[in-house]
DNA sequence: CGAACTGTTGATGATCGTCAACTGTAGTGG
DNA sequence: CCACTACAGTTGACGATCATCAACAGTTCG
C-alpha cells in the first residue's frame, strides 16, 4: 500500500478546503480526531446493517462502499469511498445503520467516536459545518448516480462512474494524468451499476473496444478525457470541487 | 385544495417532532420562518437547474420532485417532496443547484431566506440539527431508491415506491386507512422509476391485475398492506419514522 | 496438485423501450 | 351546440438491452 502520505488527515484537509479556509486550530481539531489508525481487510464489512455504531468511520486508506443485501441475495452499492470520506458520518444523528459498509479493498480507517464529533459541533460550529456540507455533497452524488441508473444506458454509465471516480481521487490528490488506481473485482463493480457481472463485464469490453479507457488489474487509464466525458455525458457540477465565494 | 389545515408549518413541526421534542420557543422560530405562502402552478418549476436561490423553499401543500433533464430529452426525477419537506435545503450550504425543482401539483409553498436559516443556526442550534437530520433521512431515501432502480424489478420498484410515499404521507397526516391521494402521470411516475410511459403503465396494470392496489385518477388504495409489503421487501427503517432514544 | 476465484465467451430468454394507433376526457373557440 | 385540439391512458407489434445458465481459461494460494 502507499505509505508515502505524510498525514492519515492529508485527504480529509484537502476536501475540507476545497469547501473554505480551514484555520491552524481547526486543522489541529481535525488531526486530534484520529486517535488510532485501523486495518480491515478486504471484503469485510467496517459496519453491519443494523448496527448503532458509536463513532463514525474516516477512511484514511482504501475503497469501501456503502451496500444493501436483498432477500433473493443481489446486492447494490449505493456509494462508493475514498480516502478522506466520513463514510458513515450521518450515523452520527440517525444512530441506525439501514445499510452495510464493506471495504472494497483493504483500509486503513479511523474511527471517530460520536462523542468527539459532538464536541466539535459545539466548540468549532464552522468545521462541523464543513462536515454536513460533505454529507450534502453524498446526496448530489446519490443523485447522479439515480440519473445514471435509471436514465443512461450501461456503457454511458459505466462511463460517467469512471470520470467521477476520477475526480473525486484527483481531488484528494491520488489520482493525475487521467489516470487511477481502482482495484475493484468485475463482480462488485456490477453491484455498483446494478447489473448482472457478465454484461459488465460485455460493457467494460465495449468502452475499451472504442479506445476510451484501458482497465488493466488495478490501473484505469482514461485515454481520452473529452470524449469519455462527452460520451457519458458527465458534468462535474454536482461534485461542487470548486470553492463557492461566500 | 385541502384548506382544512390549520397552520402552514402543521406538516413540518409533526416531521420535526418525529425526531425529538420541538419546544414552545422552537415552534415559533419556526412559526416565523413562515412569511408568506406562495401559489405555484403544476409543471411549473419550483427551481430551475443552475439557480442559486438565496433561500430553501418549503412545502406546505402539494407535490414537488427534485429532477434533471438529460441532452437526450429524457428526464429523471431524483426524489419526491411532500408538505413539510424543505424541498432544497441543501442550497443552503451548496449555493448552486445541480437540478431543477418542478411542481408535481399545484402547491403552496414558502420561500425560507437563508439568511434566517443562518441566523437559526446561530441562535438555535439544536433546531438547525433536525433540518440537518432531515436532510440526512433525505440521503437514506435516495440510497433505497438506488436499490430499487438496481436491483428491484420495475413491479417492484413501484409497490416499493408507493408504500414509501404512504408511509411518509401518513406520518404528516395526510393519508390513512392505507388511502392516499396522489395526483401525478404516468408520465412522471415513469420518469421516477427510470421506465418508459407504455411499461409503467402495464406495471401499474399488473398492480391492480395482483389485487394488491387500485389506483383511480389521484386516488392509491392499498389493498392489502402486508402482500404489498412483502411483495416490494419494503422496510420503513430507512425513513427513520421513530424516535431514536438520546 | 486441486480449490477457489476472477475474467471471458456463447446461447437463450426475460425485461423493457420504441413506434404506432386508438380511446376517453377536458378544454377551447367558433 | 359542435369541431378541434391537447393530453393522459391504453394496447399491440417489434426490437434493444440486459439476465441467466453454462462452460472454460488464467491466476493465486494452500
Amino acid at each position: 500500500m502507499d505509505q508515502s502520505r505524510t498525514s492519515p488527515t492529508a485527504a480529509l484537509l484537502l476536501k475540507l478546503r476545497q469547501r473554505d479556509d480551514v484555520s491552524a486550530e481547526e486543522e489541529k481539531v481535525v488531526e486530534d480526531l484520529v486517535a488510532r489508525t485501523k486495518h480491515v481487510a478486504a471484503r469485510s464489512d467496517l459496519v453491519s446493517e443494523g448496527d448503532r455504531p458509536k463513532h463514525s468511520t474516516l477512511i484514511i486508506e482504501g475503497f469501501a462502499a456503502r451496500y444493501r443485501q436483498l432477500p433473493d441475495g443481489s446486492r447494490q452499492l449505493t456509494s462508493i469511498h475514498v480516502p478522506g470520506d466520513f463514510v458513515d458520518f450521518h450515523s452520527f444523528l440517525l444512530k441506525e445503520m439501514e445499510h452495510g459498509i464493506t471495504a472494497l479493498t483493504d483500509c486503513y480507517v479511523v474511527e471517530v467516536p460520536h462523542a468527539s464529533l459532538k464536541t466539535v459541533s459545539e466548540t468549532h460550529p464552522h468545521l462541523m459545518r464543513l462536515f454536513n456540507l460533505c454529507a450534502l455533497i453524498d446526496g448530489a452524488i446519490h443523485r447522479e448516480w439515480l440519473v445514471s441508473m435509471g436514465r443512461r444506458r450501461a456503457p454511458m454509465h459505466l462511463a460517467h462512474l469512471i470520470c467521477e471516480i476520477y475526480e473525486l481521487l484527483e481531488a484528494v490528490q491520488l489520482a493525475s494524468n487521467h489516470e487511477l488506481r481502482f482495484p475493484i473485482t468485475q463482480i462488485d463493480l456490477a453491484d455498483i451499476l446494478g447489473l448482472s457481472a457478465v454484461h459488465t463485464n460485455r460493457v467494460l469490453q465495449e468502452l475499451r473496444r472504442s479506445q476510451l479507457i484501458t482497465w488493466d488489474g488495478a490501473v484505469i487509464k482514461i485515454l481520452d478525457w473529452p470524449r469519455l466525458r462527452d460520451f457519458a455525458d458527465y458534468d462535474n457540477r454536482y461534485l461542487h470541487l470548486v470553492r463557492e465565494p461566500r
